[in-house]
DNA sequence: TTCTTTATTGACTCGTCAATCAAGAAAAAC
DNA sequence: GTTTTTCTTGATTGACGAGTCAATAAAGAA
């Protein structure tokens, strides 16, 4: 009984099936069948939206991106000052949303993947370029010149830190965050120069 | 005309095929035929000696984490301070070695694999636990209690730059050296508390 | 010399999986 | 009521890959 404008339906039924069998899998060796099962449809209709695989990744990583750009704005909007909103925007990386298993397994996946795909690159380096925009913002008032290393610090500290306690067995622990926010009022101190 | 005491050669030259093979395509789907034949042998001789896709996977892990311990032993020698030392350390995991294609894939691959398999899991702690160690020997003298922080800050920011820095398509750049040396200052005059 | 150990491979098995296709079924258009 | 469009799948194809095995060959031991 098809009723119509199933595609919409169907993409995002399929764009979270993927995450999800990309988390339980923990890599990429996921099959188009079993991503199809989870989203209760046969694999034929996979390829019939998406084309192949590589689309069907491509779009699970929109998908996490877009997820992350949302917390993140919506962490801004509770912000108030320069110093504040930084804050926000370091502690909406390592909410506990990001740190399900097949959260952490879609980033370091995406990893992979920018290594030989173009698209995923560019998808990643909007990221890179959001969040560095973002640091920017704010850190440029408050410290002026001193603000492109900062930003460059603060960003490398959240990726290096969310990798590692994304690795770390232990599925709880924010201590990451107060590491960060610590360079933070280093950096806005002037500790580094 | 089969020579004894093949077996360590044949072990080294698989290890290393198996390095290049991953940074040839990019990601752990690399056949064992394919790693074979770029060692020179057939395919039965590499199960021959390895028992199975995982354990070559596994040595090749152990070759990079010894690779990069022996550099960072190397460049400990020739410092002299604490302060000469810690820097050294941080060097060391930026230098233009660290930063071939092969080495980069291995390193990011073998994320992905951490999250599934036991024995990557644990290598990779050992890395994390040694750079701790050798970050705290020479800053516990320096700064006394808040060595362990820095040590965190440190050993986060050089993951973090390093993976960001590996996933640039610009092939050299040592700017990320730069901003951990920043952050090192930062920590030894007390910035971050 | 005969036996055992080490080295080596081609051929084969068994499984898996991406992608295609023809065909069916229901809604909408005409 | 017929045609067209949208939705859906089972079955199939074609390819590839991990791991096994029997067989060959050389070196050393007995």
């Amino acid at each position: 009984m098809p009723k119509l404008g199933m595609e919409p339906i169907r993409r995002a039924a399929l764009v979270k099936a993927t995450i999800d069998e990309i988390g339980a899998v923990g890599n990429l060796d996921v099959t188009v069948s079993n991503i199809a099962r989870r989203a209760g449809m046969s694999s034929a209709l996979a390829h019939h939206y998406f084309g192949g695989k590589d689309q069907i990744f491509l779009a699970a990583m929109r998908h996490t991106l877009r997820v992350y750009a949302a917390e993140v704005r919506a962490a801004l909007a509770d912000a108030d000052g320069h110093k504040d909103r930084l804050a926000a925007i370091i502690r909406a990386g390592f909410t506990s949303s990001n740190f399900q298993p097949e959260v952490i397994a879609a980033w370091l996946n995406f990893y992979v993947l920018a290594q030989t795909s173009e698209d995923a690159h560019r998808l990643l380096r909007i990221y890179q370029r959001r969040l560095h925009s973002n640091l920017m913002h704010d850190l440029r008032p408050l410290i002026g010149g001193r603000a492109a290393g900062a930003a460059l610090r603060i960003a490398g500290l959240i990726d290096g830190l969310y990798l590692r306690q994304g690795l770390a067995r232990d599925p709880a622990g924010q201590g990451a965050t107060a590491q960060v926010l610590a360079l933070l009022h280093a950096e806005l101190r002037g500790g580094a120069q």
